[in-house]
Parts: structure tokens; C-alpha cells; sequence
RNA sequence: CGGGGCGUAGCGUAGUGGCUAGCGCGCCUGCUUUGGGAGCAGGAGACCGGGAGUUCGAAUCUCCCCGCCCCGACCA
């Protein structure tokens, strides 16, 4: 039982100055973590009961899937991540440290490595596949700009786990195993959540998708159908392509002055305003050019090479969404040095005709799927103060392909059902990936098949924030009055309170919460004395436990009251039925 | 790494060159109070982020450094 009185606890009246996300507020206040370093925070009693009730939820359910705990160290050595490239790649993201004898150690950001090798050391034939091993573990990362709290830090607990078979059918089921058990586990902690399509980004890989939960904070940007189940992060929403359309009736491309037009705006109202260039049936619009921007793309080894993207003018470049496509290579807008050395590339009004590998420039073109042949375009001229109108694409130019880099907006067809997508933000809390054989080809996981053959492991990597869950259950759930935790997850099922200056109700709390845990209940029991009856109600109410009894005036007449968190509905029940009402209520 | 904001007691804050750095919460002692963050009285707690400088005098002005928060970049 805990007690109030002597809890290691001190609750904040007011708001921590460096808070501002609401679950990061609520824990500190409540008196759940306690900031140490940026992005690094110790649990406190009542938010370890939270973090472990979670924990145990998850490997509980890990285990219920067939899944088999192993538990590797966080301090790695430097072998394993030099053999995948990913002591490099990973940049000054990886905690590095060296020994006394300066040899090289990381605090483990990820474990895909240790797990290939792991299994390579053990088995070597495909009827010891499929495998699943996961461990419940703390990572390390030294993210750039930790925020949110506990959502997203520097040193947080992860359960990861890795599925090893013998061939893309075996990766297929141990996927849809995870994402089952993803499900389960979810619910069981009482959150809403969305599955959306991924990118795997520097995880390498194909199919990937995350679970995310829905919540204005969330740093995910995710698109869902108003119609149909299509759901995904907007870094790997799919542009449906339009038909082709029919251009014979299109008059040729002509080159017009358009001086001091820079602009996608100022060019639109120049051809809205000039008699010869406007539209008989409706005004220009920003969608009716095509944008051209260039960015200067370097890959790893360092070699670096410009990308032209069209898009429609009414749509920027999502970086976001740039950066994942090109993954790992990175990218910047052109700066005017690049401009200087590629003089055919007017700036401000850069034109297809410039652009592609037929062209002079021999700049890789791409456009956005919108842009399909038919489609007409007011675009640059390749000349200062000159745009081209009527320019029909797979007419008049052919881009080298297409690239899904625009910006997404609500309202943009839905790929699978052409209605209108919705945006919103969520939390990542989960994500799977079908890794296939990246890791295994590098660190050589091979087996002996059936006939003998040796053949290389096919892999998935399935990941749940740990540590991150108790902060987005916190976010998905609380009030203005603090936090409300579901019950599994909740320090405790019943708050139990005792007011008055008398013994009488402080007598008969305490052999209440004794019988309430003899009755299997978990009770966090107010039974301070010389504190007022305000204090204890507000420091339940942020606490946060499900269920509220108290002890009180009425104790006279026989009755206590039992107060629903959640619902803020409170009902008198006679103490003498206590015991029995009150698991009925915590179920 | 770029932009913005900020560092004063455990927490929240006031204090733009001049007395012993002020207030609220929390904490300690005593009395009173006990159904929605009680009252009175007395107390403890601060190297004003650090360093250098300007000045008769610096929390306050200048320079450098460190740290924090937010936005962006970045982020299995």
C-alpha cells in the first residue's frame, strides 16, 4: 500500500517554467519524473509504477505473440556498427566513448546489429527459423534537440524486437505477427492509435508503418481518408497520378515577356492582368505554373550533384518528405554560388527546357505526379524576365521522372479511394519495418536450406517507445485538472482519501485499504492528517488514479464516496458493502 | 547548426546603477482551522548561471563563456 504520508512525493501547485507540452507538464507536477539533463529524466516512485505497469503490459503481450526475451548491453562495441556502415552514417546522433585503452564503444542507439550477429553465432540451418527475439531496453541517442519531455529524450527505453526467416513469405507472417500483437498491446493501453504507412528511412528496407497516436503535439504530420481506411505519414503518401490528357486542340508554346516576375504571385497576376495573355474562361491561378526548384544533393561519399523539381507553382517543396525520398543522401536549396556555376539556369525563372539529361545542363529532372503528359503549363523561359505559356508536358518537354516531394494538403485525393485526405499529428509509438536482407547480407546471417543451399536471412525490425508510451498515454489522457490514467496502467485502482480532524474516518480508511488490498486491489491511501480536504482533492484529481474514494462526513451516516476520475460522476455506497462495490467498479 | 526567448531560494516570480535582494507556493516551530490548494505569529533557505571589465558603488551596464526553453534543420 502506498501511503501518502510517507510517499517520496511533493506535488507542484504551479506549472514547471520549462514545460509546455501538456504530458510533460502533468508528470512533473504530479511529481512522476524529474528533469537530470536535457532529454534525460528519473522516474519517481508514482511515475515507475506507471513506467513499469507499461513495460509489463508489453512484455506480457511480446511473450503472449510467442516472442522470446534476450537482453543485450547498452554500452557496444564499435565492430558490429563499422561493418553496417552505421558507426559513420549515424553521425553525431551515436553516444561514442573509448576505454582506457581507447578503444572504440557506443551507447547503443538500435540493436539490428547485435541481434544479426547474435543469431548468426547460434544457428545455421532454416529449420530453426522463424525466430523472434525482442529485449526491453534502453537506448541512447544524442538527438540534436530533445523536447516534449519524456516524448522525446536523449536516453529512453525501447522494446525491439527482430524476426529472422528464410524468405520473404516467412518476413510476410512474422510482420503480420507484430502488427497483431502492436494491436493488442495498444489497446490494452488504453490508447487511441492510427496505423499509417512509412518510409523506412535510414532503417533501410521496404514495407514500413508506423503506429501513431493522434494528438496535437505529435511530431509525425500524417494524412487519413475521410472515406476509406487509407492512413499514412505524409512522408510516404502516395500522389495518385491523373490521366493522361488529350493536348491536340493545345496551342503551341509561346514564349512571352514577363519582366520583373520572379515570383509564382507576381506571375500570376501579370497574366491576369495583361489582356493578351488572360484566360477567357477563368483567372490564372498558382496551379496553373509549374515551379522549378533546384536543390544541391551530396551523397555519403561525399560527391555532390544538382536535382531540378517541378511541381505545381501552388505547392512548395516539403523538405520533410524530400529528405526521406532521397535517404541517406541529404540535400540543400541551391544558393547562388551553384547558380554561378550553372549559368544556363536562370534563377526565378527556370524552365524544363533547361532541364533533364537530354538537355544542355544535364540536370536530373523530376516532377511531381501531377504533371502528366497533357497537362498544360505556364513555366520559366530560361531567360530573365520570360515565361513560357502552353508548354504541354510529353509534348513540349519529358521529364527524366517522377518524385513524391510536394507538400501534402488536406483536402488532396486519396490514392486508394480518390476522396479527400485529412491531416493531422500523432506520436510515433510504434513502427514496424520489413527490413529484408540489409543487415544479414552485411554481417553475413546466412542458413542452409533444404537443399543445402546457403541463403541469407530475411529480417524485420519492430519497435515500441517504452518510456515515450507513458508520456503519450499521459497526452491522449488527462484534463485540466491533471492526469487520468487507464486503469492497467494507472499507480493504483483506487485513491483512497480519509478528511476530517476526527479518528473516526482515518480509522475506517485504513482498514478499509487494508481489506482492499487483501481483496487484490492496489491503494494509494491519503492519510495525512492536518491537511485540508482541498489539498487532497486536488492532488488526486492530478495524481490521477481512476477511481476516488473518500472518507468523510458522511462516514456518520455509513457511506463513503466513490468518485470516477474520468467521468467526474460520484456515487455514495455504504461501507459495509465497500469492498465488493468497489471491485465491481475496478472490474 | 540558423531564428527567437530566458537564466534571481526546491518551484513560480518582482526587482533597468544606490539601504540588509522583495513576494507567493513549498519547508520548520507554535496556536487555531478541517469537504475544494486555511488563518495568525515566528523561522530556515540565494555565490542573483560563470568569468572578466566599467564604476565610489553592479542582479541591473559591456564583453566572453556556460546552460535552459520554443520554432526550424535533424530525428531506428
Amino acid at each position: 500500500m502506498l501511503r501518502m504520508s510517507t510517499l517520496f512525493l511533493r506535488t507542484l501547485r504551479e506549472d514547471p517554467a520549462d514545460a509546455e507540452v501538456p504530458s510533460h507538464r502533468l508528470l512533473v507536477r504530479a511529481g512522476y519524473v524529474r528533469r537530470i539533463a536535457p532529454g534525460v529524466f528519473s522516474w519517481l516512485p508514482l511515475g515507475y509504477l506507471v513506467y513499469r505497469n507499461i513495460e509489463n503490459i508489453i512484455r506480457a503481450e511480446m511473450d503472449r505473440a510467442g516472442f522470446q526475451e534476450v537482453h543485450f548491453p547498452s554500452l557496444l562495441p564499435r565492430e558490429p556498427y563499422e561493418l553496417t556502415g552505421r558507426w559513420t552514417e549515424y553521425g553525431d546522433n551515436l553516444f561514442r566513448l573509448q576505454d582506457r585503452r581507447k578503444g572504440d564503444y557506443l551507447l547503443g542507439p538500435t540493436h539490428e546489429e547485435m541481434f544479426t550477429l547474435l543469431v548468426k553465432g547460434e544457428y545455421s540451418s532454416y529449420k530453426d527459423l522463424p525466430l523472434v527475439l525482442y529485449q526491453i531496453q534502453t537506448k541512447f541517442r544524442d538527438e540534436a534537440r530533445p523536447r516534449a519531455g519524456i516524448l522525446r529524450g536523449r536516453e529512453f527505453v525501447m522494446k525491439d524486437s527482430y524476426s529472422f526467416d528464410i524468405d520473404d513469405a516467412g518476413l510476410e507472417k512474422s510482420y503480420q505477427r507484430h502488427r497483431d500483437a502492436y494491436i493488442d498491446t495498444f489497446t490494452r493501453l488504453g490508447m487511441e492509435f492510427v496505423i499509417v504507412s512509412a518510409m523506412s528511412g535510414a532503417m533501410g528496407g521496404s514495407a514500413s508503418e508506423e503506429f501513431l497516436a493522434p494528438t496535437e503535439v505529435g511530431e509525425d504530420t500524417f494524412v487519413r481518408c475521410s472515406a476509406c481506411d487509407y492512413a499514412a505519414n505524409v512522408e510516404a503518401v502516395v500522389t495518385p497520378a491523373p490521366a493522361s490528357l488529350d493536348y491536340s486542340s493545345v496551342s503551341p508554346a509561346h514564349a512571352e515577356q514577363t519582366p520583373d516576375t520572379p515570383t509564382i504571385a507576381s506571375l500570376v497576376d501579370l497574366a491576369n492582368e495583361r489582356a493578351d495573355l488572360v484566360r477567357a474562361d477563368r483567372a490564372w491561378t498558382a496551379a496553373d505554373t509549374l515551379k522549378n526548384v533546384v536543390f544541391m544533393v551530396s551523397s555519403p561519399d561525399g560527391t555532390e550533384a544538382p536535382l531540378a523539381i517541378g511541381l505545381p507553382g501552388d505547392r512548395e517543396v516539403d523538405m520533410t518528405r524530400l529528405e526521406a525520398v532521397l535517404q541517406p543522401r541529404q540535400s540543400r536549396p541551391f544558393e547562388d554560388s551553384d547558380f554561378t556555376k550553372y549559368p544556363t539556369l536562370m534563377k526565378g525563372y527556370i524552365g524544363p527546357g533547361a532541364l533533364g539529361s537530354a538537355n544542355s545542363s544535364g540536370i536530373n529532372y523530376l516532377v511531381d505526379p501531377r504533371i502528366v503528359t497533357g497537362t498544360r503549363w505556364i513555366t520559366g523561359a530560361d531567360i530573365s524576365g520570360s515565361h513560357v505559356f502552353d508548354l504541354v508536358a510529353g509534348r513540349d518537354f519529358t521529364p527524366d521522372g517522377f518524385i513524391e516531394v510536394a507538400e501534402v494538403l488536406p483536402g488532396d485525393s486519396c490514392a486508394k479511394c480518390g476522396s479527400g485526405l485529412q491531416l493531422a499529428r500523432g506520436i510515433e509509438i510504434g513502427h514496424i519495418f520489413q527490413l529484408g536482407r540489409k543487415y544479414a547480407q552485411a554481417l553475413g546471417l546466412k542458413v542452409l536450406d533444404e537443399n543445402g543451399q546457403l541463403v541469407t536471412v530475411t529480417m524485420g525490425s519492430y519497435g515500441i517507445g517504452v518510456s515515450r508510451a507513458v508520456a503519450a498515454v499521459a497526452e491522449q489522457s488527462h484534463d485540466d485538472r491533471g492526469l487520468i490514467w487507464p486503469r492497467e496502467v494507472a499507480p493504483a485502482d483506487i485513491h483512497l482519501i480519509a478528511t476530517g480532524k476526527e479518528d473516526a474516518p482515518f480509522d475506517a480508511a485504513e482498514s478499509l485499504s487494508g481489506q482492499l488490498e487483501a481483496a487484490g486491489l492496489r491503494v494509494l491511501y491519503d492519510d495525512r492528517r492536518g491537511v485540508s480536504p482541498g489539498v487532497k482533492f486536488n492532488d488526486s484529481e492530478l495524481i490521477g488514479v481512476p477511481t476516488i474514494v473518500v472518507v468523510g462526513k458522511r462516514l456518520v451516516d455509513g457511506f463513503i464516496e466513490v468518485k470516477d476520475r474520468r467521468t467526474g460522476e460520484r456515487t455514495d455506497i455504504a461501507i459495509t458493502d465497500a469492498v465488493p462495490a468497489l471491485l465491481a467498479v475496478c472490474g
